[in-house]
RNA sequence: CGCGGGGUGGAGCAGUCCGGUAGCUCGUCAGGCUCAUAACCUGAAGGUCACAGGUUCAAAUCCUGUCCCCGCAACCA
């Protein structure tokens, strides 16, 4: 029987400096997902990826000096290494300087333009040479002398080129059907409301070409164009699953996408843009994009100036990537902006992690190491306690399933971390070590017990913290093949008997900075 | 009157739809335990639920008004 398909995208980053913890935060909450879902049953593909072309691109390499590909190239590399660094599960990382992406995009161009949605015109508008931008008229300030100034205060000029415009003007009508037929299209909903809002209020057409410069996807046909990113951009969706061969397995197994997880910034491209450019193409458009929000550096929003940038990198070195993952997945209310600080990460990671899930495997285990010659103890009857603790176990997973559904990363992780915290509590309250010498048997059910809750909640926690997860389920010598959440249910219990490896701590603890 | 979200103990949030003794996590303080990574468990302190009116036996919750914060209000991605 095959598994049912699951595909989940990153949006893709532009490499023209380095990595951000944006990104970061991005990639490590859709890894999250996408890892709950495999373990969940499906077979999922992930995908994220760089999107290199337009001007920024060639100005940041012009500043350094370096030919644009190489550039390219060099700059996606460190998002790769940055997907390794975090430990992604992504199944393809794609450029869009690929040719098979160049071959996708100019694919869709033609659907778009056989459907009569493309047209040539001419593209005018105030353009500021220094900043090689245009910008709105409402976007300009006036200076000394009353000219016309940039948000960047460059001087500014009107200028036409040709263009080619996509007529998004026509999708207005079936944009609102799909926001009122497929209320799920878009979250979280107050994201929903904006758009709605938005494309009620009528859309213009859009420029999809620009002839000033030549570092993007050429249009077919028509050298001196080159497409407008964002046609170019979305399109890696399409290419990452086989487009334009819409026959190919993984085409037909895995659009149209489950979700695509972007920044609250770039959602118009993903709700208005894409979803017209797919209707005009005649391809199913995606089940729902999930806006997530933007992360501050100590209450501040991070900039160069601010001298507040935090580098993902030096933020993994420093900690491990799995304290890193679970502070953003479990502080970090899915959707909603999200605050880093140092002391956060170091509290969350010390209680939740270190004190709470470690300690408990750690308290536990080395009971069982001691006490039951390190194997899996036998287990009496069970007292209500007994199967409440494990009932909760199994039904966190359920609950965990839910949110990780509707993206509530957050949740799915408290889900989880519930458990722990009434497992911890189980523990003390049964007082194993107090039955050692009067009642052993009724110890070895309550290490049991324990133990059998810990493999439980360490399976789900592998979407979160996977090596570390990885590890606790290690020193439970549960087999690679026994790790999925199907596996929770009974009958794929510990076996009493099993041999278990001496258990070592799995979380460092912290020592907060001393001020 | 452009549209929308929000203002709850030191911090972050839930509760608001379907009014009825204000809840969770972290932090602080006290106690317990000793299996464990000075971890764990229990208890306590701490809130005029932005403000002002109103409805009601009863309002964080419903109504009216005010103040403050934030997002959106199209082609920089």
């Amino acid at each position: 029987m095959s598994k049912p398909a699951f595909y989940i995208t990153t949006a893709i980053a532009y490499p023209n400096g380095a990595p951000h913890v944006g990104y970061a935060y991005e990639i490590i909450a859709t890894d999250a997902i996408a890892r709950f879902k495999a373990l969940d049953g499906y077979e999922v593909f992930f995908l994220t990826g760089t999107d290199e072309h337009g001007i920024k691109m060639m100005q940041a390499a012009g500043a350094e000096g370096v030919p644009i590909e190489q550039f390219a190239l060099r700059n996606s590399n460190r998002f790769g290494e940055l997907a390794r660094a975090i430990n992604l599960s992504n199944n393809d990382f794609i450029r869009t300087t690929e040719p098979r992406h160049y071959e996708a995009s100019q694919a869709i161009w033609r659907k778009m333009l056989a459907k009569g949605d493309i047209y040539e015109g001419i593209y005018a508008g105030w353009y500021s040479v220094r900043d090689e931008a245009y910008y709105d008229e409402s976007e300009l300030s006036k200076g000394r002398g009353g000219e016309k100034l940039s948000p960047q205060g460059t001087p500014v000029e009107w200028v036409e080129e040709p263009s080619f415009f996509f007529r998004l003007s026509a999708y207005q009508g079936r944009l609102i059907d799909l926001y009122d037929t497929h209320p799920d299209f878009i979250g979280p909903p107050s994201r929903r409301n904006e758009i709605v809002a938005f494309v009620k209020r009528g859309l213009q057409d859009l420029s999809i070409s620009r002839t000033t410069f030549d570092w993007g996807v050429p249009v077919p046909d028509h050298p001196g164009h080159v497409m407008y990113v964002w046609v170019d951009a979305l399109t890696n969706y399409l290419t990452g699953v086989g487009y334009p061969d819409e026959d190919s397995a993984s085409f037909k197994k895995f659009w149209p996408a489950d979700v695509h997880i972007i920044g609250k910034d770039i959602i118009r491209f993903h709700t208005v843009y894409w979803p017209a450019f797919l209707m005009s193409a005649g391809l199913e458009v995606p089940k729902r994009v999930f806006a997530h929000g933007h992360l501050t550096v100590d209450g501040k929003k991070m900039s160069k100036s601010e001298g507040n940038v935090v580098d993902p990198f030096a933020l993994i070195d420093q900690f491990g990537v799995d304290p890193v993952r679970y502070f953003f997945l479990r502080e970090v209310t899915f959707g909603a902006d999200g605050d880093y600080a140092r002391d956060k990460l170091i509290n969350r990671s010390n209680a939740d992690l270190a004190n709470d899930f470690g300690n408990l495997a750690q308290r536990s285990l080395s009971m069982i190491a001691r006490n039951c010659q390190g194997k899996v103890p036998v287990p009496g009857t069970p007292t209500s306690a007994d199967t409440a603790l494990l009932d909760a176990a199994t039904a966190a997973v359920g609950r965990a399933r839910a949110a990780i559904d509707t993206q509530q990363v957050h949740e799915a992780v408290a889900a989880i971390w519930e458990v722990v915290g009434d497992a911890n509590r189980y523990f003390a309250r049964e007082e194993p070590w107090a039955k050692k010498t009067t009642d052993p048997a009724r110890m070895a059910t309550i290490l049991y017990v324990t133990a059998e809750t810990i493999r439980r909640l360490a399976i789900p926690a592998q979407a979160f913290v996977p090596a570390s997860a990885g590890r606790i389920l290690d020193f439970l010598a549960v087999s690679p093949g026994e790790r999925t959440i199907d596996r929770i249910a009974t009958g794929h219990q510990l076996a009493p008997g099993t041999v278990l490896p001496a258990p070592e701590p799995v979380f460092k603890r912290f020592e907060r900075e001393p001020v």
